[in-house]
RNA sequence: GGCGUGUUCGUCUAGUGGCCCAGGACAUCGCCCUCUCAAGGCGAAGAUCACGGGUUCGAAUCCCGUACACGCUACCA
């Protein structure tokens, strides 16, 4: 290694949105080259033009800054090692391509898809491991192919793939970073295709090429691509360079245990930034699954920058874990109960603009778009909600006249009584002074002592009447915050329209 | 079929030869608090560690075998 500093990288392929499973991939990238001081790069995989999205590579990077992986070096903020999208570094390729055709650890082949198939199905059945035929394989390579056959397909402009040429014998046995040892049988090892007929390499081509290049010290991956390392490792050596250290990351699994997939759940990270997580919860959650602080420790609440101090490969677990959002629901309300009051209201102003588009209200908008009142409202109900926009969806009667009363609780809490006591009460609040909770709350009971009544028979049908509804924060300080003339106004229109027949 | 990886309460996990027939969190249930809903506090139930052998004074932990699950087996990445 050329360089010491560490350097990772997530290299997604632009086919559509950022998944949760690639998510926590370039998340355990990110956090080990911030832990170790060094830079995360993100670098787009496109080498299959025809799964290609348009978007998908500026979404991918900006679902990623959203979930606060801002890389060092990408497409878009550029670096030394450029160009960071492949399609545009085809000539690299091509010149290591030819490289290994002249040390004879690659050749040409140009078999075709039919016949490939049908070697494929013949070893199925002898229970074999497919692997190529080596019909293409010259003379001269130790094959069978004369090399005037080769020299007549090119001449003819027949299309051809390169495959690398593996030994007979070869070290299949490395150290897996997460995994310790990992041992492989060499009989199973195929001729890898390393440039396809269409000028563009594999992945197996373009990232060991790349990763060389642009000096990653670090591999940190999906365990998909394990049984893939001898063929990779084998590269590293036809080049002559030492690899990085790999760590393959067990994958994200269904209820069910099968590869995480849409058919059982959401798996796009945009899926869950619609429904309103925040960014804090879901790189929360996501960094939880399949590692921990270790040491017995029982932390489950970790910022980001608290990850990156105490993030380590070693602590990663091998097994697949599977995504259960009770527990992210669970962390949201956390975050949301110890964000600052500022922060909220930046994200429920949008939404609170967006409802009132839509309704009308009879409070003044000057005041329930204001900081304070927004405060006082958050205050009430951080401990009550589950998501930021709940504030306003959840808790509308804050903003909005409620438009409806809950039924049984109105059957429950009203007897015949009740509205006369309500139109008496009013007029204590009235000339309640000042309308504050403490007020509010030893006006009610001075109001129901002499009468020898309890206090619920007031307070169930204040918080009706207020919000439509039979929950909610603080009777008494949900008044205070509407304020007299909103409260007025309700009851009187409550009174109105709830009648207790017999 | 072949190769590779994995398996601890429902879920995420602690654990790395004795502290554990197993700790924490979420979820579930109950009590307290309480005007409601929450939040909080306390408690309950829940895995002898996939299964079977072996090694050892002693195994969730080491070894062997089996089962199941996942991945790879493309001119996908």
């Amino acid at each position: 290694m050329v360089a010491q500093r560490v350097r990772t990288r997530f290299a997604p392929s632009p086919t559509g949105y950022l998944h949760v499973g690639g998510l926590r991939t370039a998340l355990y990238n990110y956090l080990f080259a911030k832990k170790m001081k060094g830079d995360f790069i993100i670098r787009i995989e496109d080498t299959d033009q025809s799964r290609k999205v348009e978007d998908a590579q500026q979404n991918l990077i900006k679902t990623l800054e959203w979930a606060g992986i801002v890389a060092d070096e990408s497409p878009v903020h550029g670096g030394s090692f450029g160009p960071y999208v492949q399609s545009e570094r085809l000539h690299i390729y091509r010149e290591y391509c030819d490289r290994l055709l002249e040390d004879k650890h690659a050749y040409y082949c140009f078999s075709t898809s039919e016949e490939l198939e049908e070697n494929r199905q013949l070893q199925l059945k002898q229970g074999l491991q497919p692997k190529y035929n080596r019909k293409w394989l010259p003379e001269e390579m130790g094959g069978a192919m004369p090399s005037s056959n080769i020299r007549k397909k090119m001449a003819e402009g027949s299309p051809y793939v390169v495959r690398m040429k593996v030994p007979d014998y070869i070290s299949v046995w490395f150290e897996d970073m997460i995994r310790g040892p990992v041992e492989f049988d060499s009989s199973t090892i195929d001729d890898q295709v390393l440039m396809k007929s269409d000028g563009f390499p594999t992945y197996h081509f373009a990232s060991v090429i790349d990763d060389h290049l642009m000096e990653f010290t670090h591999i940190i991956r999906g365990e998909e691509w394990l049984p893939s390392m001898p063929k990779h490792l084998l590269l590293y050596e036809f080049f002559g360079w030492e690899p990085p250290k790999f760590a393959h990351l067990p994958l994200l699994l269904n209820p069910d245990r099968s590869k995480l997939s849409k058919r059982q759940g959401d798996v796009a990270v945009e899926d869950y930034i619609r429904k309103g997580y925040s960014c804090d919860a879901i790189v929360n959650f996501v960094a939880m699954l399949g590692w921990n602080e270790g040491e017995g420790t029982e932390q489950e609440v970790y910022a980001l920058q608290e990850l990156i101090d105490k993030f380590s490969l070693e602590r990663v677990g091998k097994a697949g874990a599977v995504f259960n959002v009770e527990k992210l629901n669970w962390l949201e309300k956390q975050y949301i109960k110890h964000r600052p009051a500022a922060d909220i209201i930046n994200t429920i102003r949008p939404v609170l603009a967006s409802e009132l588009a839509k309704r009308e209200t009879l409070l003044s908008v000057d005041v329930i778009t204001g900081d304070h009142y927004l405060e006082q409202v958050i205050e009430l109900m951080r401990e009550r909600v589950g998501f930021e926009h709940e504030f306003v969806t959840f808790s509308s009667y804050f903003f909005f006249e409620p438009e409806s009363y809950e039924e049984e609780a109105v059957k429950k809490r009203w007897i015949p009584e009740t509205n006369d006591l309500l139109r008496e009460f009013t007029a204590e609040l009235e000339v309640l002074e000042p309308f504050t909770a403490e007020t509010i709350e030893s006006a009610l009971k001075a109001f129901v002592a002499p009468k020898g009544l309890k206090a619920a028979v007031l307070i169930h049908p204040l918080r009706i009447l207020a919000s439509g509804v039979s929950f909610g924060p603080s009777l008494y300080h949900m008044l205070e915050v509407l304020g007299r003339e909103a409260v007025l106004r309700r009851i009187t229109k409550g009174i109105e329209q709830i009648s207790v027949a017999e």
